[in-house]
DNA sequence: GATGATTTGTACGTATGTATA
DNA sequence: ATATACATACGTACAAATCAT
């Protein structure tokens, strides 16, 4: 549970200022990982208790989070975190799959060499984590990755909206490489991809990179059904 | 001008109860329709008195519209209507033709009948409009044909961004359709786009429409260029 | 560069609407 | 079904920061 502490932490120039944008962080953060699951009550004095201010700068932070999708606002009955159907997950990773090959195709096309070179570093390190089932560092491995291309496509906007997409899968996408095995074959997924970029085959790419997110939307419908079945 | 009666008309059942809705709406309205042009100050207080209001509602709205990012939000320098470069609004058209694609693909493969009679219905009604050259009555309709493929693909998620990506560019689609000749042209692109649907060639179907959404990008540009090379 | 005016950010009180007993 | 409890939605007041002069 994140304390006041942490809160007021000292952070780079380039932190928000603003207590309401502190309070949204920490929460995004807490949601995003799982920390606060799905259907979780939020409630306004709780957390401004929580984090040592008055309801006003939390009002912002829970507005802002509904906005983006993150909690589901249902008026005069509160915040919860937002809930989501097995169907609509997988929707989401299917529109990521999308997302995400339009941005490989783009970005295979359109990559500095400089660009390139700082991908393909990034998988060969990954393969050390696999090596040694670090799912937790893999992912960051991954995340970097993906963010990478999202970057390469040097279209800006489209980086954003494959973020944000992202962000709000991202409890989920870690779920799934707890998967038995699925973090070796997330690799070699991988490695497809990233071959297809170093031959600047963007159609290619986009193909692998379709397959990549769908799979690991099968390995986490598989890993529900096997682990949770009734959790959400 | 909206004014406090507007805002308090009466409305389907199914309309925001929330203050900060109806005034979050209001200015949608008035930003992507251009009645609020990029680069506009939003003082809250003003704002709350024009709606008939406190500053608290008016900060919610501002909230959700920044999240949405309609608007931009300096900490302590107030909102503005967000002000695009030429090159991000580039940006945003390109990102929305790859989303259109996406969506007209995974539509001809997965819509009803039904869905596919309502679309050719809704083309063909198009016909009009630009015998008439009555370009808001063609946006209309073809903002209704857009909406309906996206509806199409049985995919929620995919819809709402799709939509939401839409919105943010409504101000800037309604201006090329001025561009001489350009409603013909944007005809004719659909009805290239409507008869792969109707052929169920999804991968046809996605590769026109992408050329459509780029072309409208372009005729944007001209348009800019040619008659208000200095306001963006 | 300092000072005043304006505007945002925050705190808190009140009332309305929802949920529960 | 009615009443009670409670959380949110809104209004108002104060503080802090920005910008204009």
């Amino acid at each position: 549970m994140a304390s006041v502490i942490e809160l007021s932490a000292a952070r780079g120039s380039s932190e928000p200022i603003l207590l309401s944008d502190r309070i949204r962080n920490a929460l995004t953060d807490e949601i995003t990982s799982g920390d606060l699951p799905p259907g979780t009550a939020l409630d306004e004095q709780l957390l401004a208790d929580r984090f040592g201010a008055s309801r006003t700068p939390v009002r912002e932070a829970l507005r802002q989070l509904a906005a983006s999708g993150l909690i589901e606002a249902r008026p005069r009955r509160g915040m919860i975190v937002t809930r989501l159907t097995t169907e609509r997950i997988m929707n989401m990773f299917e529109a990521m799959a999308e997302i995400e090959a339009m941005c490989v195709r783009l970005a295979a096309y359109r990559m500095t060499p400089l660009e390139r070179a700082h991908l393909m570093g990034l998988h060969a390190a990954s393969q050390a984590m696999v090596a040694s089932n670090d799912v937790d560092a893999y992912d960051t491995l991954n995340r970097a990755l993906h963010e990478g291309i999202y970057h390469a496509t040097h279209n800006d906007f489209l980086a954003e909206q494959a973020m944000a997409t992202r962000v709000r899968l991202n409890a989920f996408r870690r779920t799934q490489l707890r998967e038995g095995g699925r973090i070796v074959r997330s690799r070699e997924e991988h490695d497809g991809v990233i071959s297809a970029i170093a031959e600047c085959d963007g159609e290619l790419a986009a193909r692998r990179m379709r397959s990549h997110i769908l799979n690991a939307a099968n390995a986490f419908s598989n890993y529900i059904s096997t682990h949770a079945p009734n959790t959400i």
